[in-house]
DNA sequence: AGTATGCAAATAAGG
DNA sequence: ACCTTATTTGCATAC
């Protein structure tokens, strides 16, 4: 519900520590309107573009209107702001044209090149909505498909043989993780935020999980207790997260309840919401849903 | 029925 | 072999 406030907040945070990058080259005579993603917010500037995408690249685009071209370096064949715009554009106008949907362009990227990708991914793309960086990536790719496709009568046959293209999926299919496997997760993770290598075969046993989906959830979730944590900023003392421990509230002897919840006045990371039957211990649970069969 | 989007799973890269 | 941080990518679902 918060979701979208959410983000403005975090892009009011993030274009404000933009950093403009400036070009030098001749190619710059910044004018022109908008700007380009990749805008540094941290660390790793990335070579040659200093850009770094972050979540909220994402719509940076639309912020800046009125900042400064960030050049792709002459000596490098990357495209310029303008051009992936324009060409996001072609795509999107000559995709439609030819009677292709995003998601067969996306599949037909699996028949060309061997890896495919999602309705969302060929979606964001027009849209702008991808890291700079990212945009440079797949426009040779979605570069090449388009002229497949206008000067190809079999581009049908592309992106529709999904069987050959089950095999262009380099990567693997998103788990979908129940909701009530997640609530036992959430509370295995109050309890204990890194379990040990022991520790997480046994919950993806209990769970009927990969031990590797178990060990990437962990993962993440630390990732997103300390992304949740951090906004509001470090000077909200009080309760802390220890992220090498358990949720240990300074001086507080009541990190959990019994059921696992967390007693804190003031949620120190982000703790969705729970209905009571998902608070507890590992009953026979469904596994995340294999959305993977099609391994074919 | 195609497209847009929130949230988070998966991956990359450097310890 | 696994962690962290940053990023890419897609499922699920709203539009």
């Amino acid at each position: 519900m918060y979701a979208k406030a959410k983000n403005q907040l975090q892009m009011c945070k993030l274009v404000k520590g933009l950093r403009n990058a400036h070009c030098s080259t001749r190619d710059c005579k910044g004018g022109r309107k908008q700007m380009h993603w990749g805008k540094q917010t941290s660390r790793s500037a990335e070579p040659g573009w200093g850009s770094h995408p972050s979540p909220a690249s994402i719509v940076i685009r639309g912020i800046l209107s009125h900042s400064p071209r960030i050049c792709l370096c002459p000596c490098q064949d990357a495209p310029t702001s303008e051009e992936l715009e324009q060409f996001a554009k072609d795509l999107k106008h000559k995709r439609i044209m030819l009677g292709f949907t995003q998601a067969d362009v996306g599949l037909a990227l699996g028949t060309l090149y061997g890896k495919m990708f999602s309705q969302t991914t060929i979606c964001r793309f027009e849209a702008l909505q991808l890291s700079f960086k990212n945009m440079c990536k797949l426009k040779p790719l979605l570069q090449r498909w388009l002229n497949e496709a206008e000067n190809t009568d079999n581009m049908q046959e592309m992106c529709n043989a999904e069987q050959v293209l089950a095999q262009a999926r380099k990567r693997k299919r998103r788990t979908s993780i129940e909701t009530n496997v997640k609530g036992t997760l959430e509370s295995f993770f109050r309890k204990c935020v890194k379990p040990s290598p022991q520790e997480i075969s046994q919950i993806a046993e209990d769970l009927n999980l990969d031990k590797d989906v178990v060990r990437v959830w962990f993962c993440n979730r630390r990732q997103k207790g300390k992304r949740l944590l951090l906004p509001f900023g470090n000077e909200s003392e009080g309760v802390m997260y220890d992220m090498n421990q358990t949720l240990v509230p300074p001086g507080l002897p009541i990190p959990v309840t019994s059921q696992g919840y967390s007693l804190a006045p003031s949620p120190p990371v982000y703790m969705p919401p729970f209905h009571k039957a998902e608070m507890f211990p590992p009953p026979p649970l469904q596994p995340g849903i294999p959305m993977n069969n099609s391994s074919h």
